[in-house]
DNA sequence: CAAAAATAATAGCAATACTATCATAAATTA
DNA sequence: TAATTTATGATAGTATTGCTATTATTTTTG
């Protein structure tokens, strides 16, 4: 079905870009692999080239540094989830059904996808959940933005504040409650994983599941 | 009121106790201007000396490194926070009203208190807000978290999910809406500052009071 | 006033975050 | 198919970072 997706990103995350070449996909490939495994901060050019056996010097004609190489992942994931919630949305008119799908979807977009073989979009979604906040909280967030580098993130917001109002037009802070719905979503499955008391996820077999439900419980109240 | 408050942390935080000598309050000073102007990438012990007029040793004498220094400040402010919002819960008894103070006391948190004056706490607000998460964000969490490096905020989390499963018995997420709302309180104001889009807090004059109201909002709505 | 403790001054080292140059391989195009 | 552009590899180099070590000098405390 999705075989063959490209995600279309901004221009400006990259010096070339990686999904255009073998050895672009497997930068993308395996920076996901090793800042997963052994964190960003750990994680350099030098050891990634190393890695796929290729050298620093090449990897960095593809990004200016490891700072926009996390920006694009970041990106390339909140691309994904976009596309996921648009072809599901398709032909639903139901308001409530809509928010359902919505949150459907951002639990479900940590599911690998084999339509794009160079991202394992399940292990893409823990570097969202554990390094995503250094790819907006810098010194240069407003640089970024300017530059369009988090329109992903911001148009979802806008479509799913959108929802929202139509199921409760009356709501005060449609835009507060979508980018928190992410935001949420994300925080606990990180709260789940290693800092267990701060949530009732923990106690859980299925995350994913007890996620959902504890989603749509959290919007059937905000929104009733 | 607070004159002479010390706040006491885990002594794994650091080499030698920094509340307790000239030095030692210097770099916790200095420390959360240069972070808070330059942001935590580009702060260095190195730096951090030659700002208080002392070596890169000697800061090495307090904190193992950067790291430690950053979990030591956020660990600072939700102390802090925890004590602003013990002292004022004394004598009260409805649920809803203390409800309503730790609201209050979680936005009121970020105004700078003379009481410590080696702390500027709306400055040290504004780190938890931009560099908070990489305090816990890490690959080293669990561990950090068996030395019990987030035990403030875990404790504050404990005390917030019980008042407010007084306000509603019935509630089912306790410990998820806790966390959620210490993490919306700050995540609100990130967005205010620098994703406007994202958040309704953007079109307003007063963002504290806006914020507090906003939180107040989804508060009742959620225990209802 | 002596002893102990804290700080300063200085040096050094391996790793990081790049940049530059030149050679070679691969892909395009004439 | 040769010529040419383009991508990659190999190698080297540099300033900064993140430390550790040593010794000298203050400051504190008993």
């Amino acid at each position: 079905m999705s075989v063959g997706v490209k995600i279309i990103l901004n221009e400006g995350l990259f010096l070339r870009e990686p999904q255009d070449s073998k050895l672009g996909r497997r930068i993308i490939k395996y920076s996901i692999h090793l800042i997963d495994a052994y964190g960003f901060e750990w994680f350099t050019f030098k050891k990634l080239a190393a890695e796929i056996g290729s050298t620093e010097a090449s990897v960095y004609r593809y990004f200016e540094n490891k700072h926009f190489l996390l920006l694009y992942l970041v990106n390339w994931y909140w691309e994904w989830v976009r596309y996921l919630i648009d072809i599901q949305l398709i032909n639903v008119v139901d308001p409530k059904l809509k928010l359902k799908i919505v949150i459907k979807s951002l639990v479900t977009a940590s599911k690998d996808n084999p339509g794009v073989p160079y991202v394992d979009e399940s292990i893409l979604h823990k570097i969202v959940i554990s390094e995503g906040w250094k790819a907006y909280h810098t010194k240069s967030v407003d640089e970024d933005n300017t530059k369009g580098f988090f329109k992903a993130y911001k148009e979802l917001a806008s479509t799913v504040s959108k929802i929202l109002l139509e199921v409760n037009p009356g709501f005060r802070y449609p835009f507060a409650l979508a980018s928190h719905l992410f935001e949420m979503s994300n925080d606990q499955i990180f709260f789940s994983r290693h800092l267990p008391r701060l949530t009732e996820l923990s106690e859980v077999n299925n995350v994913e599941e007890a996620l959902e439900e504890m989603l749509n419980y959290f919007m059937d109240r905000l929104l009733k």
